[in-house]
DNA sequence: GTGTAATCGAGACGGTACGTCCTGTCTTCCC
DNA sequence: GGGAAGACAGGACGTACCGTCTCGATTACAC
């Protein structure tokens, strides 16, 4: 994963020297999910995630500086698992979408640690920064892939303004991610197949109408 | 308040003793929203707000059975100040409600408890429907009253099936709420005037498209 | 009990309304002592000991300062119960004594009472003084009394001065109750007949050679 | 000392990690003796021990089940000072152990310790068992070290049964530390000079006649 | 092959907050 | 005014984690 390479902490520049293990990276990854499946952010410790990994706290805290880091590179390899499968119309894609990420933020390690770790984010810029690489960015290719697609298919027309079709897509973004959470998990409805297609009839009308006006 | 009244361990029904402060409540209430400005979610601790508020301890804990329910409690109140002036239109309300919620996200102390509890909410059930008595129910009022005033001036029709009706309701109050909060917090952008007006063509055009289709 | 009327706080003059209820005082003491048995003095409470005697907080810290005047108060009726019964001897005599005295220090809560109290003692001087008033000077009279009983039985010749038979007495009764304490407490080892026979044997033997001597 | 070292929490094995510091041992003990002597038994903490011992409430807990257990510890090293100087007759190395005892339990912290550890020994069997073998115990070597050298003298006959041996031991012990313990402590009088001469006269008096008896 | 140096496990360290308990005082209503 | 009930400020308890440290024991590359 790129993100998470550069949010490690770095060996000091490889002069010579044991090299760090790379089975103990995967350990602590795959411990961390683990632990927040079973005990959730604010239970799970530093030290529970080195015992479950086989791993002494010293090699965690040579890696990551804290918990937030942690979780945020353990999650984010789980996000980078969404697809957009071709189906067929925009108004299909888009659903699918949607019921793809609901299911993602089903996960107890996902819904756990998405919302600690923004929390977290709000008094902490790097993390934020972090975030913003690792999870956040890294998604919207979903959105630019969807409107391509759908330009291609001739559903929508082609942006002339980049900048105009940068910001419309931020929105979307924002639209799709925060309402999907919001009914997830603050609402702490479910997000099945029938809010799906509500959900997407009044985000392909907004389209509609926001391609019209200026 | 009235949900904060239920969501506070009760006093054994009130036979005989010394009654419980009612300044204290409010002391704490307060010192927990400085705490959270201050400190942020994470760095607060339950001591540091007694001591902030002149009260033992022993005090909080009486009346509240952790962090995350005192804090529920303490940003419920500033939820509640969230009004919606008529400002001529359905759009312009629009406008406005999504300004002063991102205003009202804007605030430290909102700002990093609001994605915390959500995010204890996740394994603690008790705590996730305190946040939805305390917190998201009561601001559907907003969309309620939105609705309903524009339906009074002719923007809207009236809506024939209840069911449907408020299931629109939970809709639309997922979305405007997910995408203000999911831009202010999770994409860490400005929600500015810009941004609202575009957000709410987008959501108008939707609502109408909507209404168009069964 | 003459001691224990001094060592309690005493109503203000008696002026008027109703007068302090004369059964909470038994009851109080008797349920410090049923503590002391269950739990030892150092898990003994006065939140407890007022729940156990049916009484409020209040009526408790009215009446004595605090938790070792209250257990002085407590186990002061129990050292009251020591006689001197008339065993035909001076040496049966003081076997006699010897093993009542080590029964009642057989008793859970004069066991881990009077330690205690004696250690808070050292650091303060009243509670000093009410042990001397309300447990140790009391006892000194079965001294006197063995002394004068075995004086009438012509064991033991009339002391010529007043002044070195009170010092005479002082010794006798720092090496009885001492011996005893320091076996039974301190040592841990049964004080049994075997045991007290032979103490009484060194001290008679002392005794007789202390009066051959100036 | 060798008593300490079987009475102290051990850690497991030695296996890896970082060693137990040596100084901090000497520091807590210290900071315990010093806390005895300026708050007492009761008021003492360990809170305030780790303080003034610069260590961590943690590196404590991880070394003494509890306050009594340290205080034990502290307070045995002092009784380990103890030593019997040969002063020429038995009569005179008694007075002088008795002085020298008396000016131990003078002292403010073996004053206010002793007596508490005791009493919560009373309902703490594994707390009894190691003031015995830390205090209690160590301590006869006194007694048997003047009985060895006014046999020596030819003041005393050599014991014919060893077990019998042992028990006058044990009952002079009993009877020397029971005598000051309670005359230092219980009746608050001094031991100076002209007690323990008296004492001495009794004790020797004593020792002779139960020499003459079975 | 032999150094050299960063790694690893283990676990003790100084801190800090936890949530509970008890103290001794107070406030309220009932007798 | 006494008494039961119980809330109050305060402070210690013993536990749990934090993030750092000190160990002795591996590695692996550079010489």
């Amino acid at each position: 994963m790129v993100a998470g390479m550069q949010s490690r902490i770095t060996p000091p520049a490889r002069t010579g020297g044991r090299p760090r293990s790379a089975t103990a990276d995967a350990a602590i990854l795959e411990a961390t999910r683990q632990g927040l499946v079973e005990l959730g952010w604010s239970k799970l410790t530093l030290s529970d995630v080195a015992t479950r990994a086989g791993v002494a706290k010293t090699t965690l805290y040579r890696r990551w500086a804290g918990k937030s880091e942690l979780v945020v590179d353990a999650v984010a390899e789980l996000f980078d698992e969404l697809e957009l499968p071709d189906r067929g119309s925009l108004a299909a894609d888009i659903e699918g979408v949607v019921l793809q990420f609901a299911l993602l933020l089903g996960r107890p390690e996902t819904k756990t640690a998405l919302m600690a770790v923004v929390a977290e984010s709000t008094t902490d810029a790097p993390l934020r920064e972090r975030i913003r690489t690792s999870i956040v960015d890294r998604q919207k290719r979903l959105v630019l892939a969807g409107r391509a697609r759908a330009q291609e298919r001739g559903e929508l027309p082609a942006e002339p303004d980049p900048v105009s079709a940068a910001r419309t897509a931020d929105l979307i973004f924002d639209v799709i991610a925060g309402a999907v959470v919001h009914r997830a998990l603050v609402s702490a409805e479910p997000v099945d197949t029938e809010w799906a297609r509500r959900f997407t009839l009044l985000l392909l009308g907004g389209l509609a109408a926001a391609a019209d006006a200026p």
